[in-house]
DNA sequence: GCACCTATTTATAATAA
DNA sequence: TTTATTATAAATAGGTG
């Protein structure tokens, strides 16, 4: 609905694409706010950008009470994928082989963290280091995921866990 | 949109309520797919109708990840502040403690990774750690984008660098 | 970044099936 | 509940300040 139509796919000018967000984003907040009035709904919204920037709506006191209750809303039955844009990913490489390769990963980024003159890392430099560790991080997570589906009761000692790897840092 | 204009109040008539509902519904997860795919964010959303019955959408593999990455984003400051549509950005740390925090993280992991029985780490801890590397590598990220702003030569020796990189890993 | 503008595209209210 | 129609209200792409 503008001036021209527009593909569905990533905006590649990072100028527009932003221009783009932020009418989208305030657009889309309004049309949840919308919803939960007319329609008396509970909604909950959050939008990550890609630098870490969040914005949030809820049409009650907090976002934190909706999470609570979709989480309670799956607790005492096995996770089931979100039926949205389901992930076909490679599961093919070993475990093994990817925390070896992680572990050299970090070992590669520590050391440049070490240097006295980190701050003047090439940024180019930071950004592949940046992708890579992403890559790991996100492969590590889908292995995580399916042991997560064989075992259905983490859920339920999460909090103790939590407290116990907060101790540790 | 429609013949007539509406008030932005509860519909009272039930039935029109609910085809509105109905309607809505699904045009706010399209705008929220829009958003995620053309503006290449995260979004997350639920709908709670006040019957219990639950609708959904994210942009990834799971609501429960962003849920996740939500709830990490809050850890370590003072909870219960999270107003609606509040844009959350402090780039008020220092790019020191940023570092040094980053690197403590880092150490940490590795000192799992390394352990023989890493991979029975429990899932818990390991949502934990990735959480907060995820929030570490977010702020970095926006730092570097920073830099890149203000020196916006940075394109051109990209795969120069990216070589050199590579080379090392 | 935000506010405003205008031509277009989209969403949707009312309605019926 | 979903689907189709169609007139109309809204959102927004591209632009300017």
């Amino acid at each position: 609905m503008g001036r021209k139509k527009i593909e569905l796919k990533r905006i590649e000018d990072m100028c527009n694409r932003h221009v783009t967000f932020c009418k989208r984003r305030s657009g889309l907040i309004k049309k949840a706010r919308e919803l939960s009035v007319l329609c008396d709904v509970e909604v909950g919204l959050v939008v990550f950008t890609n630098r870490g920037r969040l914005y949030e709506f809820c049409s009650g006191d907090s976002l934190l009470n909706i999470i609570k209750r979709y989480q309670s809303h799956f607790e005492g039955r096995s996770q089931s994928q979100s039926p949205n844009e389901v992930d076909t990913k490679e599961h093919e490489e070993s475990e093994e082989t990817l925390m070896v390769s992680f572990g050299k990963l970090l070992q590669t980024i520590q050391s440049h963290v070490e240097e006295p003159d980190f701050k003047k890392l090439n940024v180019n430099d930071m950004v592949h280091l940046e992708n890579q560790l992403e890559a790991s991080l996100d492969k590590i997570k889908s292995q995580r995921v399916e042991a997560m589906m064989e075992n259905s009761s983490w859920i339920d000692n999460m909090d103790m866990a939590i407290a116990m790897v907060d101790s540790q840092l």
